[in-house]
DNA sequence: TTGACATCTTAACACCGTTAACTACATTTG
DNA sequence: CAAATGTAGTTAACGGTGTTAAGATGTCAA
């Protein structure tokens, strides 16, 4: 079976190169300008081939979606062993933000484009990889107001609420609408120090 | 200069042509499904002739964005008779994400895609309609701070934060990322109703 | 050895935004 | 009045795009 075995690595190392040019190609230039000739090219293969591997450019761009929340999850992970779940909010939030400022064109891909979400559009209607994220704020939400420690509400209202407010401040970064109408000045600081006043809000709410 | 008059008027009458064309074809296909030959072609010119009337694709967009912000403030206008500033923030939340509810396209073009920030990318650096708004806002929540309705922070990062949480749920909404993650029998509501907690925080927050 | 299969390529289709060159026509000027 | 200028719109083309159909090439099993 070794010879099988080698031919289905070697399909895996192709689909993985396409990920990779794909990947910088994006990061580079963005998802319009990032064209399945380039990607092609790249990689030394005829545009075509590119067909064999993705069903069409959406869902190569799906592929890095997944990718993208694989890593957000690799950094939100750790935070699992903060007991205090209100503190355990926080660090989220902080680790949340951090990943969109230093991933800015992740982010995008995984919360704002439409092509990834598209991709997936008619098989489920399900979006696996947020909702996956969505779980681990609703319960930890829960556990705060269990505990005392957030004013009480529906816990899933609520997390959307909290998710909103730092998809927000995301959003409003990767593009481009706030460091236009904000004090240059404070550019540096801004998502932070927002950051900071809204969990100081959540804390000050304690009932 | 009857003459003259005319035809500037029927220069402006195209040009509004345009607009009307492409605003029809974008709300019901979106920015890439709209080409300047479909916009050409309802308008019954030829593709070329629109470039006599705007630089490119993206200055169309602008002023389609332009508009939109005309049409936001015309909704947020009234507000400006309410007298307490903190009745006055809630209530241009909600005109603001009710705005975004049933002008998901338009909302869309002011603060979530590149292409009409874009177009003035390289004339100033300035982003006058968004800038308008935000002041409003800043404006408000100085006074609410001022008369002690609001608890006091740096009124331009609150005001970005307040900015951000709603802008946040419009985006999560229009780019279709909350339907998915949130239990069915909420969605009718579920923009009001995280609305609504987040003013009562707001409200408990009073110093 | 032959047929089947997997893999990749070439060529093509139907589009796209945008520019250059050209045609009418109106207006102003000599 | 004729010629020059200016205006408004056109056709044709360039260099791209995502995607598909048909063909090539090589590898395996019968």
């Amino acid at each position: 079976m070794g010879i099988a075995a080698r031919k289905a690595k070697e399909k895996e190392d192709l689909k993985k190169a396409i990920l990779d040019a794909a990947r910088e190609l994006f990061l580079e230039h963005g998802y319009d300008r990032t064209s399945m000739r380039m990607i092609a090219q790249r990689i030394a293969y005829s545009p075509t081939t590119i067909y064999l591997y993705f069903k069409d450019k959406d869902a190569i761009f799906h592929a890095l979606h997944v990718e993208a929340f694989q890593l957000l999850g690799g950094r939100m992970a750790p935070l699992a062993h903060v007991a205090d779940p209100m503190e355990r909010l926080t660090a989220m939030g902080k680790v949340y933000l951090e990943f969109a400022e230093q991933n800015p064109g992740l982010y995008d891909l995984m919360f704002i484009m439409k092509a990834p979400v598209q991709a997936l559009e008619e098989k489920h209607h399900l979006w696996e990889e947020g909702d996956r994220v969505f779980s681990v704020l609703k319960a930890t939400v829960e556990e705060a107001m269990k505990k005392k420690l957030l004013r009480k509400s529906d816990a899933e209202i609520t997390s959307f609420l909290i998710w909103s407010t730092v998809h927000g401040m995301a959003a409003l970064l990767v593009r481009d609408r706030c460091f236009k109408v904000i004090d240059e000045a404070k550019h540096d600081t801004l998502v932070a120090d927002s950051l900071t006043i809204f969990t100081n809000w959540l804390k000050a709410l304690r009932p």
